[in-house]
DNA sequence: CGTGCGATTGATTGTCTTCAATAATGGTGG
DNA sequence: CCACCATTATTGAAGACAATCAATCGCACG
């Protein structure tokens, strides 16, 4: 296991100690379903995967993205079944670790426990940047590239403001309540304005900058403490 | 403290054995500024609350409202400074319980740990929920108003199907990324449909499974336990 | 008795959706 | 190897929904 996504090394040492296995979700398959109690925490080894859930008419609210370092069920510490499905962006490696051993882990080091703690704010804390962004098309697309482009960045995935974008438009459109036609357009638009190159899955930002002023992107809310820098 | 939002009652009375005061916060005043780093834990013992941020433009957006017996900043526990502000909507009684006391209630005691555990997964839940349905703004306004029902019929303040609804319809639409125009054209409109009567401040819904099926509210994800029937 | 806040309604504008058609790409089976 | 198909991206035209602008009303409060 690579990456942990936990902010402090140490506890980042703690799981390292548990027992962990792997497994591989093929694209677009659901990595856990609604209703489904894990007996594991997830990890996001490689690949991306999304929680999402479908509304009635059969429409899809993608609700957030889970990149390399990830974990997926925390709240299965709760020990609740899952109000939503996980699904494989990409094909995706899944490392899994026996609930109980994380529980008896948080129970036996507190900073290990604040450590599963500050993994849920986060998530917390980009839901409700989700939804005050969700008022302007423009930025919102713009903002989420943000989004994503810190987060890889954090896990050396950026490479002169470049980066693989794996997500379809439709898949932007489902994250950001928008129809694929719109998040289309919506690129054309920032693309014109010099701010965002996405063609093929790939994501070049020329001044991010500009670009973080621009949609009022301010990374504070990922927690991603002192990142790798993104040259390399 | 008659009300502490927690499911399991024994894990209740274990917050109800800690010392904790009380503060008067008047109407439309902050409750936590944003960036504070609380000292202590929270709780709405009287009055209606609400999670804000402001975007640039000074638009603001709510994300979460609290009712009687809910924790603002459980977050406190993490240590981490607060991501979005709190104010109250009417004038409010606050209870505050000390977080190094919760922090070491939770340490000896895994069971309160994993409520306040499961009460981060209800916020975190209803987040997903309000992003999920910020599609249709007249079953937005339906949905909401069902799950405040719900919450409010959980803790007996909700007497046959009216109960004061003391949010502005302004305040309505920060919650829903709509205009309060908007807002007061869904309300008369649900309110022709026969489906939800607003006035004065005071909610009144003749046929909660007619209006429930309508909006495709289900309350489960407010994991509300066993309620006091509403009737009294 | 004015003042301010919240609700209500009308008219107009603009953003985003919907519908539709085409192109580009990659994978599959014959 | 190539024809076929599914998926994704792209663009145009029309329509729907919500925002904006603006005015009025009712009410509580000083």
């Amino acid at each position: 296991m690579q990456n942990v996504g936990l902010i402090d090394s140490k506890e980042a040492a703690t799981l390292l100690t548990l027992p962990w296995s792997v497994i591989h979700v093929p694209r677009q398959k659901d990595i856990l379903r609604i209703g489904a109690s894990p007996e594991y925490l997830y990890f996001i080894e490689d690949g991306w995967a999304a929680r999402y859930s479908i509304r009635r008419d059969g429409s899809r609210r993608i609700t957030g993205f889970m990149l390399p370092g990830d974990s997926c069920s925390i709240h299965a510490i709760a020990r609740e079944p899952l109000d939503h499905a996980i699904m494989a962006v990409t094909d995706c490696e899944v490392a899994r670790i026996p609930v109980d051993l994380v529980i008896a882990a948080a129970a036996e080091s507190p900073a290990f426990s604040v450590a599963l703690w500050r993994s849920k704010l986060i998530d917390e804390a980009t839901l409700r940047v989700w939804l005050t962004n969700s008022k302007d098309a423009l930025w919102s697309v713009a903002h989420l590239i943000c989004e994503l482009h810190a987060r890889l960045d954090a896990i050396g995935e950026v490479s002169d403001g470049a980066f693989v974008l794996p997500a379809t438009q439709e898949q932007i459109g489902d994250a950001l309540n928008l129809t694929p036609v719109h998040v289309n357009r919506m690129l054309k638009k920032l693309r014109s304005a010099g701010l965002i190159q996405v063609r093929d899955f790939k994501a070049f930002i020329p001044d991010l900058q500009a670009l973080q002023t621009a949609c009022a992107f301010s990374p504070s809310y990922l927690h991603l403490g002192v990142s790798t820098p993104s040259r390399h």
